[in-house]
DNA sequence: CCGCCTCGAGGTCA
DNA sequence: CTCGAGGCGG
């Protein structure tokens, strides 16, 4: 070897750096500068030189894409700016509605507004990733999770071709997590499911599943055999990243990077320029080489989008604007009662089963009812079945010319198909409810499976059939029984070894440590999702302090209204409740008091602080319920001991009164930061 | 609700 | 090795 080290060592370089070219022209641009042979080889030659010389290999380099071998699991990764989900417009009304709100809320926070530019892009039907670049590096790719957390999917996205393991170009960021869909092209898809025929392997049936398969694989050479494909669409976390002035000069920043995006995207003016871009989208729809579901609009200018914000996990500045779900026949073998947790009687139709909307649907919910009224399906019945919203297959109507001369309608149960109580249905309101209560298994049942699930204490390993044993096995009559569980008690269980008895233990100890909402949340209190139980835990520093509040106290938090104040002190008094709440607490279920701690840090501790006019982003009521909790002193009226006047839309005589005192004025943005941060 | 992946249970066989 | 439960994501 007469080539010296550092000779190779620059032709290494090169080489990368021209593969990076021409991988650039290839996925990016998707116009390759050079023939497949020429590419082919200079990765040949890479590799070579690279087995020459193992240490000059880098993690960057192309032909390190699937590194040596399988993970052994998954870990947790936290998203440092979390994802978001987006909402659904089904129809034109809808849009038009979102575009409504979307000027209004802009002239209330007063932006000169007429007609609104937004960017319109395909929404991909694969599934959601946000990789993280340092130093251009790509170093970390997770899964969306529940959009706070997901997994740590590294090792499989980086085996994606077009996915660059190193941005390209001078200005890169310190840090840059990029949100992008992983999909499978259709042509792809086709290959994998013929190539799978014939070796007598398992065809995919959606290339959506099959995308979303392909990044679960622990070994990331089988990940690396499945045509899967990337486009980005937004920036998440970042560091040094000068962020542009709208969400279009962010897709075209991105594209410099290297970061391929989607070629359909387009800047649209108003509601007009979005229905015409759908009509468009939608008459390419079967020629796209990808699946779509429909249309995103996104208010291209950020420093609107910022003025909009988010309501609960969705940002108000961007909507989904679904196709129409697709149709088919079917005919309905029989339909059941179930009892949900709160002992609300569902009857659900079971379907011959049929393919639609990518997947094989045999079950259907008719919601309640009047709908099973209104509809009025019957065994037997010839029924059109979609998958609305995404994935709940639904009954749309029932084909009356094809129904069976002896089919008659169903007759609504009057006891619980469960535990025989009665079942009764209030006055005004669409269920019907079994009155069994926690006498009902199946409530009881439902009551462990919230407690447990994702978005509650997120107990892994409890499943379904679990926690039918349990409860009919009377292990577990509710959900603080489940940390009494010993192993001898469930290695008696079915499908129960001792692995999985030591597993599910300590997924119980795990989910001892969790937060004040998630618990909130688990207790399963009428009308309290995760939504409500989040603005109730930052809005009481305590379980005591809610557990005492009054119901005037309770619809200070933003959107607790009378219904659900009431709801949280019904429960709140029942006795039953409070044990199972004291047991939970002494079996060691804790949570960081950080809203206590907010309090002592907030700026807003100890000041005394007056309101007037209309504020925008809240009521003066939820105002004033977020500066107690942060420990400020609300009064109503203007002296020389106040500290801030929060000055509003059409304020009173306070907002001159406090200029006379030279008390420091607010305007809702300083309320907003000050309270947020 | 369904498809895909992984893992453990429990059987079979060496 | 096969089966099925459970986690995950849309």
């Amino acid at each position: 070897m007469g080539t010296s080290a550092v000779a190779v060592h620059k032709r290494l370089i090169e080489l990368r750096e021209t593969i990076g070219q021409y991988d650039f022209a290839y996925f990016v641009l998707d116009d390759p500068i050079v023939p497949d042979a020429e590419y082919d080889r200079l990765i040949r030659q890479l590799r070579d030189l690279e087995a020459g010389h193992p240490e000059l290999v880098t993690a960057d380099s192309p032909t390190q894409r699937v590194g040596s071998k399988p993970i052994s699991k998954f870990s947790e990764v936290r998203h440092r700016v979390p994802m978001l989900s987006l909402d659904n417009a089904l129809n034109e009304d809808e849009l038009l509605e979102f575009d409504r709100r979307v000027r209004e809320r802009l002239k209330a926070s007063d932006m000169d507004v007429q007609e609104i530019e937004y960017v319109a892009e395909p929404k991909l039907d694969g599934t959601a990733v946000s990789l993280r670049y340092e130093n251009g590096q790509l170093v970390l790719a997770a899964t969306r999770g529940d959009g706070r957390s997901g997994e740590d999917v590294t090792h499989n996205v980086r085996t994606i071709p077009a996915v660059p393991l190193r941005l390209r170009g001078t200005a890169i960021p310190p840090v840059l997590e990029v949100r992008g869909e992983v999909f499978m092209p259709i042509a792809g898809f086709l290959a994998y499911n013929q190539r799978a025929s014939e070796t007598g392997e398992k065809p995919f049936v959606n290339p959506r599943n099959a995308a979303a398969g392909s990044l679960r694989q622990l070994d990331p050479t089988l990940a690396a055999q499945r045509p899967l494909d990337v486009f980005f669409y937004a920036v998440g976390d970042h560091e040094g990243w000068e962020q542009p002035r709208t969400h279009s000069d962010v897709l075209e920043r991105l594209r410099e990077l290297g970061l391929k995006t989607c070629p359909e995207w387009k800047k649209v003016d108003g509601i007009l320029g979005c229905l015409a871009y759908y009509a468009s989208i939608g008459s390419k729809r079967d020629d796209l080489p990808y699946e779509i579901d429909g249309v995103v609009y996104k208010v291209n200018d950020l420093v609107w989008q910022t003025a909009l914000g988010f309501v609960s996990r969705a940002p108000r500045w961007a909507i989904a604007h679904k196709f129409p779900a697709q149709e088919e026949l079917t005919v309905v073998r029989s339909i059941e009662f179930q009892v949900g947790r709160t002992g609300a009687i569902t009857p659900v139709a079971r379907l011959e089963p049929i393919f639609v909307g990518g997947v094989t649907v045999s079950n259907a919910t008719l919601h309640n009812i009047d709908e099973l009224t209104r509809k009025d399906v019957r065994v037997g019945d010839t029924v059109i079945v979609r998958r609305a919203g995404d994935v709940i297959p639904e009954v749309v109507k029932v084909v009356k010319e094809w129904r069976p001369a002896k089919a008659r309608p169903v007759r609504f149960p009057k006891r619980c198909p469960v535990c025989k109580s009665e079942i009764v249905r209030v006055e005004g309101e669409a269920v019907s409810r079994c009155i069994g209560g926690l006498f009902c298994p199946a409530q009881r049942k439902e009551a462990i499976r919230h407690f447990s699930s994702r978005p509650a204490m997120d107990i892994e390993g409890l499943g379904s059939k679990l926690i039918d044993q349990l409860v009919e096995q009377q292990l577990a009559d509710h959900p603080a029984d489940l940390y009494l569980l010993t192993a001898d008690q469930l290695e008696k269980l079915e499908r129960m070894g001792s692995k999985s008895a030591k597993n599910l233990l300590e997924a119980l100890e795990k989910s001892k440590a969790t937060t004040f909402s998630r618990f909130l949340y688990a207790l399963g209190i009428r009308e309290v999702g995760e939504a409500t139980a989040l603005a109730l835990a930052n809005n009481f520093a305590t379980l005591d302090q809610l557990m005492a509040a009054t119901e005037e106290r309770l619809q200070l938090v933003p959107d607790v209204g009378p219904i659900v104040a009431s709801r949280i002190r019904a429960f709140f008094r029942e006795s039953h409740n409070l044990e199972v709440i004291h047991q939970l607490l002494a079996s060691g279920i804790d949570w960081p008091v950080k809203t206590l701690d907010k309090v002592v840090d907030s700026p807003m501790a100890g000041k005394t602080i007056v309101l007037t006019g209309t504020l925008s982003s809240m009521t003066r009521n939820q105002a004033k319920a977020r500066l107690i909790s942060l420990g400020a002193n609300v009064t109503n009226s203007v002296s020389k001991t106040t500290d801030i006047v929060v000055v509003g839309k059409n304020p009173g005589s306070k907002s001159t009164k406090a200029a006379a005192l030279g008390v420091t004025i607010w305007k809702e943005q300083d309320l907003l930061k000050a309270v947020d941060s």
